[in-house]
RNA sequence: GCUCCGGUGGUCUAGCGGUUAGGACGCCUCCCUUUCACGGAGGAAAUCGAGGGUUCGAAUCCCUUCCGGAGUACCA
């Protein structure tokens, strides 16, 4: 039987890392076996569904590169792939159906009131909270039909067996074993007619013929009751991975309020879907070697369940910025570029950045890549900086000096060569030399550089490039002078050592 | 409270009865060098949560305990 993988989000949000990181192993999963890995929309909580969130799930999805072949947005023989939408073409209905009429479900009709005052007498006496039977589990069919006339509205709830010991086989932690009677009877209809996620997703796992789910650990102790759903429907339940919690650095599971977690967060910001992707499988999942840097397809190649780890962990900013500079300096100029061109074209960039001042990211920069009529300049310019810059949001910045030419000098390393005396004789000597632009590479300007350095008479190189690198971009540090000097041209060079000289 | 899961340097992890407990990020030192990076070479950093067993031998198996996390809805 060929691997059928689902990643089903509800659309209640922007997706963060931690619901990423399952679609990915998802993805990998499906990868690795040649199978098919399904995208399902459940949205059985018309209250919480974030109308066209939907957008920003595919968004999510694509930007971190992550492969779907059936369901939301890829059609299949399954469909339609939005629980709303099975629900209201009755999909849901024969299987609950025949649940009530076996016995393993029942109706119950207990208020929102009558259930509250039940959960505060069990928490007063100190009990597990839940419907354990309540009026309803064992009700006479008189007392339903009682209810019903009385318009009541009601729930379907499945019949957890008394006394038993069921059993879930995790892909990660194996046998676990849960007492029966610590079940809670859930509710597969909501009075509103809607299945709940624990009916919907194992039916439709079912009908859709998924053979691993592949989930977030905070179900992991509702998957009793799933695998209870499965026997009572006479099927086989598919085999459960749940996947270890990713934890924020205060120790609880990332959301909201640890600040940027949204993968499309992370885009915003500059980094790559590829490193954001390596960076977070390798959160509850390990690939054995000592490899670490890994694209999509060299992940799903060494993607195996008994690879992922039991226990949580944390997000490292860190290292994701870490993993971000070496993809970044992995990736081709032709390639980058395309990639910081889409960055700075994306009108979600400045206003991401408008609204983080003192980010230090430099807008002006970043749109000179939005210009198409300048290929070769920011070819150069990527080439040039793209050893030293960890985010694409850094390339604005980095690179602002090929595109103008410096406002402002560098206050401290103004100072110190202006102190120098030699320095106004060699920035002069500089610009002197830089007569034509034709055929002057990077040796041709270090060649300059080091004639003035000798006829200067002095000691070493430093005191002559420093200045020079001052003079032309403003700052003390960067990418390496005689290559810089090479991608402006003489022309520009001499401009600004002029300019320079002026200001000193 | 109840149920379940987890616990190897600060962080991500390798390890499945015998290793000087390995790697990566971060940190420090040095080298390279026109700066900053990159790259390279080293270093500090884990008595494997703790306590008991089992065993010739335990991070690895068993028990207890502590701590952490998740769930505990007509939310997913």
């Amino acid at each position: 039987m060929s691997v059928r993988v689902r990643y089903a989000p509800s659309p209640t949000g922007s997706p963060h890392v931690g619901n990423i990181r399952t679609a990915l192993f998802n993805d990998l999963f499906a990868r690795r076996h040649g199978g098919t890995n399904i995208l399902r929309i459940e949205d059985t909580d018309r209250s919480r569904s974030v109308p066209g969130c939907e957008a920003d799930i595919v968004e999510s999805l694509k930007y971190v590169g992550i492969q779907w072949q059936e369901g939301y947005g890829a059609g299949g023989d399954c469909g339609p792939y939005v629980q709303s939408e099975r629900s209201l073409a009755g999909l849901y209905d024969p299987h609950w159906n025949r649940l009530i009429e076996s016995g393993f479900a029942y109706w119950a009709f207990d208020t929102p009131q009558e259930l509250e005052e039940m959960r505060k007498s069990q928490t007063d006496q100190g009990l597990a909270t839940g419907y354990f039977g309540g009026a309803w589990r064992d009700a006479s069919e008189v007392e339903r039909e009682k209810a019903r006339a009385e318009g009541r509205p009601g729930v379907v709830r499945l019949r957890i067996p008394r006394d038993e010991t069921i059993i879930v086989m995790d892909g990660v932690r194996g046998k676990i074993e849960y007492p029966s009677n610590t079940l809670d009877d859930p509710v597969l209809i909501k009075s509103d007619g809607m299945p709940t996620y624990h009916f919907a997703a194992m039916v439709d796992d079912h009908l859709m013929g998924v053979t691993h789910i592949f989930r977030g650990e905070e179900w992991l102790g509702s998957a009793p009751k799933h695998i209870v759903l499965f026997k009572s429907l006479g099927w086989d339940p598919p085999e459960m991975v749940h996947l270890p919690v990713i934890k924020g650095r205060d120790g609880s599971k990332l959301s909201k309020r640890h600040g940027d977690t949204a993968a499309l967060d992370f885009r915003r910001q500059g980094y790559l879907g590829v490193a954001l992707a390596n960076f977070i499988a390798l959160i509850g999942w390990s690939p054995g070697g000592d490899k670490e840097v890994m694209s999509i397809n060299e992940m799903a190649e060494a993607f195996e369940i008994r690879g992922i780890q039991p226990s949580s962990g944390v997000f490292d900013l860190d290292k994701l910025m870490w993993m971000q500079g070496v993809h970044v300096r992995g990736m081709d100029t032709g390639s980058l570029l395309s990639e910081v061109k889409g960055y700075a074209s994306n009108p979600e960039t400045e206003s991401y950045w408008a609204a983080h001042p003192d980010s230090g990211v430099n807008m002006r920069g970043l749109s000179y890549f939005a210009d198409d009529s300048r290929h070769d300049l920011q070819a150069s310019a990527v080439e040039l900086v793209k050893e030293r810059v960890t985010t694409l949001a850094d390339f604005g910045k980095a690179s602002l000096f090929v595109l103008e030419a410096p406002s402002s000098y560098e206050e401290a390393a103004l100072v110190k060569w202006k102190a120098v005396p030699t320095t106004s004789q060699v920035v002069q000597s500089v610009a002197e030399g830089l007569t034509t632009d034709a055929g002057m590479g990077p040796s041709d300007f270090e060649g300059l550089l080091r004639s003035v350095q000798t006829s200067l008479r002095i000691e070493k190189l430093g005191p002559v490039v420093h200045p020079v690198r001052l003079a032309l971009t403003g700052a003390s540090t960067g990418p390496g002078l005689f290559e810089l000097m090479a991608v402006l041209g003489s022309t520009d060079c001499r401009e600004r050592l002029e300019r320079f000289l002026a200001d000193l």
